[in-house]
DNA sequence: GCCCAGGGGGCTC
DNA sequence: GAGCCCCATGGG
């Protein structure tokens, strides 16, 4: 497997340059789409599993409620939270998990996020990750997207993506697949950034069949144009 | 009706 | 550490 060749400078030549043809392609993807660091990360807790349309509506009754703030997380009962959030889905799950970001938030930082991402990047990492509802994607999303932290995120779309283009095995677990792209990237948080969204730019165009061969997949094109097309090989 | 969407928790082995 | 089920709405 392509990860295989892992420091010998051609890895980060060709991660680079697969992010430059998803760049000329779509251009900036202006991430992530909220007002405020608190914002991001109560879009980072809604958006699990579900798509940002529908967190966009949940956001939209939490506002219109007046509840979008760590102080309105904190005073708002559960199951009325879990009802402004209904179109989000999970949203028993999720009102849960508003709850113990909020409280986690106000015992650590305030919703500022200040004294919270002047440490360590895996010491707030690990914090983050101690918390109810906060899985490694969530985490990674709040430390680049809310704290500008370079902490690369991982989702379906880049493992379907990387792995159609053999770089990494499809079902690499998460922590491999961060690691993978963190040793061979530069620690820019504005890179990290906006190679995110572009993957999630594409992987929205893709098929979602698991089918390898499927002639319409944009990833095909993608390959041809980089280094790692099999025809050059 | 079926599958999937910018996951994570809890449980089992 | 991997595999499975559950959470649940909305769109194609």
């Amino acid at each position: 497997m392509v990860m295989d060749k892992m420091n010998d400078g051609t890895l980060t030549d060709s991660l680079m340059e697969i992010y430059d043809l998803l760049y000329k392609r779509f251009g900036p993807q202006n991430w992530w789409p909220a007002e405020t660091q608190f914002e991001v990360i109560v879009g980072a807790i809604l958006t699990q599993s579900t798509s940002w349309r529908n967190v966009e509506k949940a956001i939209s009754n939490l506002r219109t409620a007046g509840v979008l703030s760590l102080d309105g997380l904190l005073e708002t009962d559960i199951d009325k939270l879990a009802e402004l959030i209904r179109p989000s889905g999970y949203y028993n799950m999720k009102a849960r998990k508003l709850k113990a970001i909020a409280g986690f938030l106000s015992e650590n930082s305030g919703s500022d996020l200040d004294s919270l991402i002047k440490r360590p990047l895996d010491e707030v990492r690990q914090d983050l990750l101690s918390v109810y509802g906060v899985g490694p994607e969530t985490a990674d999303s709040i430390l680049l997207y809310a704290g500008g932290l370079p902490s690369f995120v991982i989702d379906a779309y880049t493992r379907r993506i990387f792995g159609r283009l053999g770089i990494i095995p499809e079902d690499l677990s998460y922590e491999k697949a961060r690691t993978f792209f963190m040793d061979n990237l530069p620690p820019s948080a504005q890179l990290f950034n906006e190679y995110h969204a572009l993957i999630v730019r594409l992987g929205k165009e893709m098929c979602t069949s698991r089918n390898p061969k499927c002639n319409l997949c944009p990833v095909k094109p993608l390959a041809r144009e980089s280094s790692f097309c099999c025809n050059r090989a």
